[in-house]
DNA sequence: CATTTGGTTCATTTTTTATTGAACCTTTTG
DNA sequence: CAAAAGGTTCAATAAAAAATGAACCAAATG
């Protein structure tokens, strides 16, 4: 209800950025509310009244974030209301999901690397960068978990100096 | 012009799969069209031809597709036709642009973390992930670099094959 | 059991995005 | 210089995606 001007303009900003990760402009709004508001979780009508969206469009919206994860539904005994906050995901798993993109990439070079007869350029390529994609799953992986077992001393670490310590 | 069938199929299945990444279908079906054609590099008419599509459409992809350098122009000398081909993109670098997406919504979440002026559970996983968004560009930039230093052995972990080396 | 609350659903409308095709450039060729 | 090749541009149209709002439904309340 009652919000600044400079958190409407980020909530329009969010919406306008995470439109470029594949998601709508009111989701991309609704995330960046749940981002900047007060409370702790917010309800259907709150988020309805500050985007000034349609019933509809809220409720296909709060179905999509909460399917892909990025929110979540939050309920109260004694309270019929539906609130929403923003998941507590471990931060690497947005990136585990959309290097699941990666992989399917992936996976269609290696299947044009089999349709192609001819042995060119473009195929040597192909079979390389199908390689790639399979290699840097693992990689990445690892940089994921090496952070969750210690989040603290990576971010220390990318701070004083450049080095990359492995303990896994 | 003279494709098989399961080279068509191909293409409609890349056409579907990059528009995940937020390209066009019909871009999607020309860079599938350039990953299993027989020729090194085609015309502006064979794409044309083989996808059915209008010259206005193919010439708006080939732009588009050039622009975000999945694809390169040849030409040829005592020839007035552009020629397309996959570019000679290192592997990592389709990588490296999308990581891009990642740090943008990093910054996204810093800027949040500074809007909110309570201290709950949200303002703190901002404050978290918006640093691990931060961190996780280093390692993985060292992955591809580790990759681009010594790609067959890093790709004899998966394949047997693919004896390809590259020298600038 | 009638009302209210808190949404969901879905046909319709609005908005956005992609495609077509004709007109139009710019080089090259005869 | 006329004609053709090889595209590009852009107004019009088609297709797809998102938003609206009214009808609807289930659970809780009086």
């Amino acid at each position: 209800m009652d919000i600044t001007k400079d958190k409407l303009a980020f909530i329009e900003e969010s919406g306008l950025l995470m439109e470029t990760f594949g998601l709508t402009r009111m989701a991309g709004r609704v995330f960046g509310y749940l981002m900047v508001c007060d409370q702790d979780a917010v309800s259907f009508d709150d988020i309805r009244d500050t985007l000034s969206a349609s019933k509809g469009s809220i409720s296909a919206t709060m179905k999509m974030l909460v399917n892909t994860h990025f929110i979540e539904a939050v309920s109260l005994p004694g309270d019929r209301k539906t609130y929403y906050r923003i998941s507590r995901n471990r931060p690497g798993d947005l990136i585990r999901s959309r290097f699941r993109l990666f992989d399917l990439f992936g996976g269609l070079l290696d299947k044009a690397a089999q349709l192609k007869n001819r042995n060119d350029e473009t195929g040597a390529w192909l079979q390389e960068t199908a390689g790639f994609y399979r290699w840097i799953q693992q990689p990445i992986e690892e940089a994921i978990r090496q952070w969750e077992s210690n989040p603290n001393i990576a971010a220390h670490a990318t701070r004083e100096n450049g080095t990359k310590t492995r303990d896994g």
